[in-house]
DNA sequence: GGGAATATGAAATAATAATTCCAATCCATA
DNA sequence: TATGGATTGGAATTATTATTTCATATTCCC
């Protein structure tokens, strides 16, 4: 008999989403409103709510008496009780986090400094980041022969992800690795047909530097990802992206480099795809 | 003459704060309530608010207009609105920025839907990882001569940021490369003083298994990150770490596996230290 | 197509909540 | 310790808001 009344706003939404096929018209409109803006059913007054959605006051009561609730005032509870419990907003857990991992002792409290840093990059980036400069890199990197990847000591691991997904998507690469300390004449093979990424960050490895300069004077385009516009790969590349990665404990985070990086790399392999389809058609 | 009446909830805050010193009693009360409990405010009528802070009615409304409101609603707003813009859960963001890789077109799509598998795979091993699998890892490694790091294929960008992190830390370590060809005799000089951090996910590398299970066979600890205890790395290991890292467009993110690995690192170089502290004591 | 059941709109009403006002109290200063 | 000004408590008042009611429209079924 007692028809269960949602308590908590999934449930609500559950119930309603499953019963919207059998709502009347102006019901089923104001249902949709309260999915689409829960927030206005949290703060707007019956009147504002109605007015907004289009309906009359009368329909949002009957709306929420429909869904077991006494009236439109228990309705909105459970919309504010939504609010309230999203309490640990993004920044406020990761200032927890971070807080942790100053404070705290132990070494789950570096772990949770990692995690602090890699999340605080991974928004910054998703922030920041350019879609024209990401468009035009990827164009770019689409039209190369071969794709050289440059990146030295702590930007290395980037550099060998790339390498490894280019291989598997069969895209042409080099990894202009030490190795051998045969750099020179690696960069030397590198013509204006191809492209480099290249990946640099303060201090930046002199080493790098020098074989980007050498590149780009070799009319080879150049597509870096470095940390501020005064780095001195900045000045060699064709486009540019500027990464602030959040540190821990003196090690800077990865993953915003990362997944840029990865962006990159399956953009292309997608860019490719679409060309040699165009081509066949 | 117009005083500024703050407009948002920073500005109120620190107006709040800057003025504390000279409120009246009863207002610095429900001051000191409203900067405590902001959800209060926002949600709660005068008189509930001001029967949980200990005061009258009338003295919110006071308190308001000594902000330069003309009353307690106005205040209020500035109390919803905070919860409007704080940003949408973390959840929900992840959400969206989901449905913008699956359903958007373009290259900021594949970014986006990079950024919100490193974000979930972050978020899943905060949530997981076992504290005492770390402090017994690092226990393990912090003991050892030699550090061996082992990762082939998609996992080896960790392996070489370990290996770099190890190495700025002071810390004696071997990657096991394969350029050489010479991995059987590297691993052969392992000793059981030494130690391993092996690092593989499915599709395990066969070179990768093959030198673990030779490497524990001479009694050297192996500490594993891997993704499920169906692994074979995971029978070989003293200590192994589960770690489920979401995938997009066919590459799996490293975010996880890159902030567990800098944890561990950078945790044996703190340990390390301490115990060199206590030698000396 | 007719009629009952259901849904909707609009205004009246009831409830609730914000604000105001005034008397009482507190506090600093002479 | 008296006095003026500021502060506070509490009830009265006003405003706002939710809810109910009822007339009208729509839909669905026989």
């Amino acid at each position: 008999m007692d028809e269960q009344v949602p308590r908590d706003f999934e449930t609500l939404r559950a119930t309603i989403l499953d019963r919207r096929e059998s709502l009347p018209k102006r019901i089923a409109q104001i249902a949709a409103y309260a999915l689409d803006n829960p927030d206005d059913i949290a703060f707007g007054t019956a009147a504002s709510i109605a007015a907004s959605a289009g309906v009359q006051p009368s329909t949002l009561i009957r709306f929420a008496q429909q869904l077991g609730f006494d009236g439109f005032t228990s309705l909105q509870q459970v919309f504010r009780e939504r609010l309230r419990e999203r309490n640990s907003s993004y920044d406020e857990r990761l200032q927890a986090l971070r807080a942790k991992a100053e404070g705290g002792a132990g070494h789950r409290a570096i772990f949770d400094g990692f995690i602090a840093a890699a999340s605080t990059s991974l928004n910054d980036i998703s922030r920041t980041l350019d879609d024209a400069h990401l468009e035009e890199a990827i164009s770019l990197l689409a039209k190369a022969q071969t794709i050289y990847v440059l990146a030295k000591r702590r930007s290395y691991p980037v550099a060998s992800y790339i390498a490894y997904a280019l291989g598997k998507l069969k895209i042409r690469n080099q990894l202009i690795e030490s190795a051998a300390g045969l750099n020179a004449e690696m960069v030397g093979f590198a013509t204006p047909a191809d492209a480099v990424i290249a990946i640099s960050f303060s201090p930046y490895a002199p080493a790098t530097i020098e074989e980007a300069r050498a590149i780009s004077e070799q009319g080879v385009p150049i597509v870096a990802i470095t940390d501020s516009s005064f780095s001195p790969l900045a000045q060699f590349a064709r486009v540019w992206f500027e990464v602030a990665e959040a540190d821990f404990a003196g090690f800077r985070s990865l993953s915003a480099t990362m997944a840029l990086a990865m962006a990159l790399t399956v953009g292309v392999g997608e860019k490719r795809r679409d060309v040699g389809r165009k081509r066949k058609a």
